[in-house]
DNA sequence: GGTAATTAGTTCTAACGCGAACTATTATAG
DNA sequence: CTATAATAGTTCGCGTTAGAACTAATTACC
């Protein structure tokens, strides 16, 4: 039976990121910006921008959905599509100066907002987390692929 | 600088929720339900109906977002919609013997289909990410608070 | 007992989220 | 060189999401 320890585990997971969702999200709220929108904005800040492949692979949005995140940003005049000069399908997106100045304004007092939660971990509790969590991720990630695989 | 601290931490822990999810709603899939519905039927399962504010209190989704999930689950035959006999103001739902059937084919083997990615950490393992993860949802939802509290 | 504040669900809007089909461009194979 | 395959973004359909405004029923207060 294997619900005695799957399910302890999982609804642990699921609480605490919802839980870390809630504060994050609600706190990037009040600088006007989506959580999605937030994540791109960061993901740009201090580089000289990145095609929509890149932006997509690091903030784990997927390309038909990024379309409409950028739009929204890039009405806001807070980003800008150019086309990639090495590749005639690629547009790089980068921030705008205003972009930019939102960056700069947003993205450490967020940190600075979330740092007291987890400072609240032992720094020896913050390294096993994290550890713990790797090894977890890379075993869901083995299932994923097995069941991909096996379709 | 709060960076160094936090940075880390919240990457590997929205790295191994979505790892997470991944694997879970791929499975998920294969059943024909979409993955609230899923979290409503095994809410659901081994009892005898709930009102919607204790549904949406055990899975986490509010009640505007409820009302549809309910009603595509409703539309297939799955769960049904009874008046409350005691509050006039509630709505009961309940499995329906056909989503009773699809609970019972659905969800042990998905524990299944999980349970080896979990078992790939050791016992110990497990009690320590728990424990980890209880505390840091604890910090994150005072820090909820606060901010609310503030505005 | 009758008004006022709560509470339960529904409806609405704007934004995600994924996957699949589509267009345009680039790379590969023969 | 040309037909074919792969790749980058966009568009579309369907479902989910939170929050705010709304309706109906209940509770609390005086």
């Amino acid at each position: 039976m294997s619900r005695a320890i799957v399910v302890p585990v999982i609804r642990e997971l699921a609480r605490c990121y919802q839980a870390f969702q809630r504060a994050s999200d609600a706190h990037i709220r009040l600088s006007g910006l989506t959580p999605p929108q937030f994540d791109i904005v960061v993901t740009l800040g201090n580089t000289d921008g990145m095609t929509f492949k890149e932006l997509g692979s690091r903030t784990l949005i997927t390309k038909g959905t990024l379309t409409g995140v950028v739009d929204r940003l890039e009405a806001r005049g807070l980003v800008a599509r150019a086309a990639s000069p090495t590749d005639g399908r690629s547009t790089l997106v980068k921030l705008t100066p205003e972009g930019e100045r939102l960056f700069q304004r947003v993205f450490e007092p967020h940190l600075a907002f979330l740092a007291p939660a987890f400072e609240s971990l032992p720094e020896c509790g913050r390294k096993e987390l994290e550890k713990r969590l790797r090894q977890l991720r890379l075993a869901l990630e083995r299932r994923s692929h097995e069941l991909a695989g096996q379709e």
